[in-house]
DNA sequence: ACGAGTTAATAAAAATTTTTAAAAACAGCC
DNA sequence: GGCTGTTTTTAAAAATTTTTATTAACTCGT
């Protein structure tokens, strides 16, 4: 009944809860923006120099941050720069999909140090993670980084990522029996690990790198076996509740539609996935459309999605025509996301990222035709110019502020 | 091409921006919460005890705080509550709303010192202002409440409103032609204006005082003429970018569906709207259904929404039938904005809150079939306990934070 | 009713931070 | 090349804030 536990945590000082506030602050903004004056840390951190002086002194000696080079140019004194060192504090971005398994070592510049792609997609399964924690550490010892350089490790996967439990509710049996995923890959591996939905990560990586870049509420679209949208607001990454928002794949477009394999009839995800639009162009194929195309009569399980979009790119009219018919549907979709979120920015990632204007160009006339005319005035679809880099620069982003933020 | 002008506003003294974001602190802890102790306003504001006993010091001298009573029944000694005045600082609080027009005074705790509703509705005309701005200087010199007693005012009104230009997109003719709705009243009247939709106010007043105390991702859904969808996240109002975000009533839901106002076609409110339930109920009792409101059958132009309600609550089986009809399709809608906010709790208000669980229980049946069944877990859907002041709560909430904001 | 135990408010001392002043570094111009 | 104007950095002084110590206020048990 006494008061003895709440005394043996006593509550953080509240100077050095201050200075490190000013730490992260100082360190994000090293981050973002590259190498920065004193003069800029002390405006961003509100402090003054002499005080900011200080705390770029400690992060100097804790190897954080180096001097390289001064500013050139101005008149008077020139300022040295700081920025963060590119040796140690690595991040390990581990990206797992549909596809394949990547793992990226990238440095506090998001420069990628090592990495290592295997051709083994996610998988469903009970003894995935333990594949995962294998990859992790073979490819550690392979690339000779000792593990005392590793800051942390970010997780990016697809399906529905309980953010406060950190499961994953779609790929339910990636889940260990008794512990998070994160807590389970820690143990094994003795890295602080960080999970993130990959669309999520996408949407961060366009907005502080791409071209969400200074926008605060960025919508990033990735179509791929399905929908998935990505949602920035006020700058964050939003996750709702239980970490699920932003499941536009699964709203219901056409009641009298397919079956989802969610369970549900008529999915935004049963129409306008890149999956569907290859299904449809082969059917049309086999059916003796007029098109390049045809060429694949003989076996149209040969055409992907790369096709049809460089048929485009060479006038191809029913591949334009297709991925119009995609893109319309999708724009129909993301109407109602832009009715809810009002977002300034809307950003095309993914494979159908190459189709450029034949995609933006039917989302525009969808958006046209489905949202009230205020909501068009202030935004913008554009393609990412990130050239697929947004899933890694996102999660890297991911990770280090989480780091920063449990300074 | 000096930096004179720089020079001339120098950028605000370091130590007064924090003092001032202290004081913005304890101030809102203090709006939030009601009376507090010193060691509670040094806790949210990270200061130590003898820094928060001047910032309240102050706050005493300049009138917005005052010390009432002490904590009884610990042990040792008992602190001593500070709380904010009552006298003084009021906020005007218009509600220019689809019926009536209605003016309040509102005191720092709350309390409602003087009002005044005068029997005219929001009109799309350019001289409603004008009228409003009268109304105001009226209803003050009839109250015989000092003009320097008067912080600022807040004006809650349906409609797109561009909260960047403060203009109403709907009511069009309401804006003044150079300059925006604010700043017109704020010449007219000499009180600082603030503009919120109405739909946003009555969300922000369920998180702060109602069903959505403490959470931080809330929707509030409230039926009138359409279908209004106010969102917090993160404990704020959401406005988007342009001030839009949260147009749920104009998703199309259905493709071969009634026109709009809004120009488009099968939106979600042609479907759900109070109106359109009240015209679908009188159309079945012009038919001759068995129903207790067959007795308005030779003047069904009477019959209202509360007529609904009520013959449901007394068991009326078909007046449950439609209530059940409009809370189904309701949450049919609301499934969409579930799926891409995940939000924490969704609070029914206005007229269709009487409703009580004839309108919940369909909604919730909606999201049932609707939504992945992740999103159900953490998700209650409830009705409003503010009785009808969650709007002006709000409206209050948001003036007085902005003021406090601008600290 | 009075000391033991507890918590709050105030006062004084210590630490931290900011402000101001001085020194250092640099460009351009006679 | 030295002087002026400009900007950054460091140093010293001033101001502010926190910490620690003291005093005040109160309960409870004997």
């Amino acid at each position: 009944m006494t008061t003895l536990e709440d005394e043996l945590v006593p509550r953080k000082s509240v100077v050095t809860h201050k200075k490190n506030q000013r730490l992260k602050s100082v360190l994000s903004y090293l981050y973002q923006e590259g190498a920065c004056t004193l003069a800029q840390l002390a405006d961003v951190s509100h402090t003054s120099i002499p005080s900011v002086t200080g705390l770029v002194d400690q992060l100097l000696e804790e190897g954080w941050v180096s001097a390289n080079g001064i500013v050139t140019g101005n008149n008077g004194r020139r300022p040295t720069l700081f920025g963060l060192r590119p040796d140690g504090h690595y991040v390990i971005v581990l990206d797992s999909n549909t596809h394949d398994t990547r793992l990226l070592v990238v440095n506090p510049l998001r420069q990628i140090v090592f990495q290592r792609t295997v051709d083994r997609r996610l998988e469903d399964t009970a003894g995935f993670l333990d594949f995962l924690a294998r990859f992790v550490t073979e490819t550690l010892t392979e690339s000779a980084i000792p593990r005392s350089a590793i800051l942390a490790m970010g997780l990016a996967i697809p399906g529905l990522i309980d953010a406060r439990r950190d499961l994953n509710l779609t790929y339910s049996s990636l889940n260990p029996t008794d512990q998070s995923i994160t807590t389970w890959l820690e143990e094994r591996l003795d890295i602080p690990v960080y999970l993130i939905n990959d669309t999520k990560a996408t949407a961060l990586g366009e907005n502080r790198f791409g071209g969400g870049l200074g926008k605060k509420h960025v919508l990033s679209i990735n179509i791929d076996w399905g929908v998935g949208l990505g949602i920035i607001l006020d700058g964050k990454v939003f996750q709702g509740a239980s970490g699920f928002a932003g499941e536009l794949g699964h709203i219901q477009v056409d009641p009298d539609g397919d079956l989802c394999y969610c369970g549900k009839v008529g999915c935004l995800d049963t129409i306008t996935s890149a999956s569907s639009l290859v299904r449809r162009v082969q059917r049309a194929v086999l059916d003796g459309c007029v098109s390049q195309l045809a060429a694949y009569q003989n076996d149209v399980s040969q055409i992907t999605i790369n096709h049809v979009i460089e048929a485009a790119h060479q006038g191809d009219a029913f591949a334009i025509d297709q991925l119009h018919e995609t893109g319309y549907q999708l724009g129909k979709g993301l109407s109602i996301a832009i009715n809810l979120f009002n977002p300034e920015v809307i950003i095309v990632d993914g494979v159908l990222a190459q189709a450029a204007i034949f995609i933006t160009n039917p989302i525009e006339q969808a958006i046209i035709k489905h949202c009230l005319s205020g909501f068009r005035n202030d935004l913008t679809v554009e393609v990412t110019k990130l050239n697929g880099a947004a899933k890694w620069l996102g999660t890297h982003a991911y990770v280090m502020e989480n780091v920063f933020a449990d300074f």
